[in-house]
DNA sequence: TCATTAATTTTCT
DNA sequence: AGAAAATTAATGA
């Protein structure tokens, strides 16, 4: 009666895995392009935009402000995906997009990109999927947030990595994959320093072990079976 | 338990 | 060598 219910793990859906739209690369000519180095503001928060961006190499990042100034991460837009900045009102957005790192970005003006949509349906459904994506990984985040403390955010996002891109060779699994520490820490909605202590914690007790460009999982159902405990690290 | 800050060390380019 | 990322320790919510 209890538990049937409940969804147990694995629990498959995977934070930030947008939909790539690389077929918008045949019409780049259309696009205006831009390079933003390191730091610098893509989107100004409160400024009214109407395009769609692409991101041809790099990573930028969207984040939110509130009153007191200070800003919160909201998701990535990584390389090969695109952004919609399209604000039909007045009204200020609040949300500002920045580049994480070194970014070529073009930019799409709306009646151009509805003539590509018109010529172009994969690239109009590329486009739907990657709001959706997007729409589905803040429901899923604001869930996680609310419900599971960060240790068994960053648990689980490991976990689900590993089935989604884990390959399994010689009795463990690999995981390519550049990101830092500082980056799971965002998508998770930790801090920094908190995944480096897990990581510290999982690599003493022979669980996993990550390097710059490679997490390997040795022991993926005792990873697993900590997402619901509660740890001391 | 975890965020935050700051100081330090390690790793990458 | 300089930048970026990771670690460590201390403090406080």
């Amino acid at each position: 009666m209890d538990d049937i219910n409940k969804k147990q793990i694995p629990r498959p859906y995977m934070l930030e895995n947008f939909e790539q739209t690389e077929r918008l690369e045949k019409y780049l000519h259309l696009a205006h392009k831009r390079i933003f180095p390191k730091g610098a503001i893509v989107q100004a928060q409160g400024k009214n935009a109407n395009s769609i961006l692409y991101v041809k190499s790099g990573c930028l990042g969207v984040s939110i402000g509130s009153d007191d100034g200070c800003t919160k991460f909201l998701f990535h837009i990584n390389e090969k995906t695109i952004g919609a900045a399209i604000n039909s009102n007045e009204d200020n957005s609040e949300v500002q997009v920045y580049a994480i790192r070194k970014s070529t970005v073009y930019f799409f003006a709306l009646e151009d990109i509805l003539e590509i949509f018109d010529e172009d349906k994969q690239v109009f459904l590329g486009v739907i999927q990657n709001i959706l994506d997007k729409s589905y990984c803040l429901m899923a985040k604001t869930r996680d947030l609310s419900y599971y403390r960060p240790s068994s955010r960053i648990l689980r996002f490991i976990y689900n990595l590993c089935i989604s891109e884990g390959k399994f060779v010689d009795n463990y699994y690999i995981i390519n994959t550049k990101l830092t520490q500082k980056t799971i820490g965002d998508i998770t909605g930790t801090h920094y320093v908190s995944v480096s202590k897990l990581f510290k914690m999982l690599e003493e007790q022979r669980i996993l072990k990550k390097t710059k460009d490679r997490i390997y999982i040795y022991n993926l159902s005792k990873l697993a079976s900590m997402i619901d405990e509660v740890l001391k690290y």
